[in-house]
DNA sequence: TTTACAAACTACAGCCTATAGGCAATTCGA
DNA sequence: TCGAATTGCCTATAGGCTGTAGTTTGTAAA
């Protein structure tokens, strides 16, 4: 009798492809052990459970997407780096939902600060250097692109802008278009709302 | 033996109870009928399941912002709309956080339509008419605004923003300042980027 | 008071996670 | 090289979930 040869990481690796083809909802660990021709109780030896197998392919998948921001990202500045991270961003989850879905799993402090979201976080916050904006800018500007991103691609992924037209992808270009505009015409905290007309 | 009344009505109030109180994923047939002492079967005489239930606390949620809005807006217009109608939204979400959850589910074309979501992506458009953009550009500032809302509410209910200074309130009022400014200074299709020097 | 509908019930099937304990394939030490 | 320890996968089982079928019982109308 052959042994299925099951790990850790190609539990991760099928639980991500089974979640961009199914949806992360299909992501079971019956699913994953018919997969491997296999008992649900033997994925119990390499993995906590599902829980585990959940937090370890959010981390997968946010490794990945770094590894895409690490690809995309160098030589770039200012609005070209913009629409690069937030490209990167978009691409991700269109070409993997699943992994997307998972990434964005909300994980304890720790796991967080060993993951690659940190990695993504300070490149985000490099692009917002070349602005030219004070530290505390700095954070509610990669705060303020983090939003629009995770927003837009949630909104778009579950269908919110099909019934209005024009085609998210135009708005996509228009809307970072937005945001470096507002990066470089950043409102400082003592001189807000420049026209009270039309408050 | 007195009958417990069920009600569709009354099952998704409560439905909407337990989200709040417990989290959305403890949203079960099961549960409520605990709630209600009752068997769980006795729930499909008023229900056709438990995607049923939950495209209905969908509604209900959406139903509930939609007439927070119309009590923030009415008086509002330009930077004063703007904020008011994110922070109905951040407030709700805040107040009611898994009927929050519960409302993003995605949700058949036809059901958007009879959803309050109308209502809502309305209100949108009307304050962005207030900001004097084309109608196209109407639609993508909306979508702008919504990206920023849902991402930003989003992150910081998932811990997103938990481990970095200042704290997310902060951050929403500039955030916020930040897509006035855009809105104001609305890059026009043609005339992008006006300063390739940071490309 | 009888009848009939509707709101609950019991019973069950099927899928899920998870634990306990057993057997066998591989690996390691002598 | 051979026996023993380890580890990978097994069976068995418990308990929670959704959903269906068929049955009883409350209640309101005839």
């Amino acid at each position: 009798m052959k042994r299925p040869g099951l790990t850790e990481a190609r539990l991760v690796q099928a639980a991500a492809e089974l979640a961009d083809e199914s949806g992360l909802p299909a992501v079971t660990l019956s699913a994953l052990a018919r997969r491997f021709d296999v008992r649900p109780a033997s994925i119990y030896s390499h993995l906590g459970g599902l829980d585990d197998l959940l937090d370890l392919t959010a981390a997968f998948a946010l490794q990945e997407l770094a590894n895409a921001l690490a690809e995309a990202l160098p030589g770039k500045a200012g609005r070209g780096a913009l629409f690069a991270f937030a490209d990167a961003h978009r691409d991700y989850a269109t070409a993997h939902p699943g992994r997307w879905q998972a990434a964005q799993r909300r994980v304890s402090p720790e796991a967080a600060a060993r993951s690659a979201g940190g990695v993504i976080a300070r490149s985000a916050r490099a692009i917002m250097s070349g602005y030219g904006l004070t530290p505390d800018d700095e954070v509610h500007a990669v705060r303020l692109l983090g939003s629009a991103i995770n927003g837009f691609v949630a909104l778009e992924a579950g269908g919110g802008f099909d019934h209005s037209v024009p085609p998210a992808t135009v708005s996509w270009t228009r809307v970072l278009d937005a945001i470096d505009t507002s990066l470089r015409n950043w409102p400082t905290a003592d001189a807000r709302h420049p026209d009270r007309s039309t408050d």
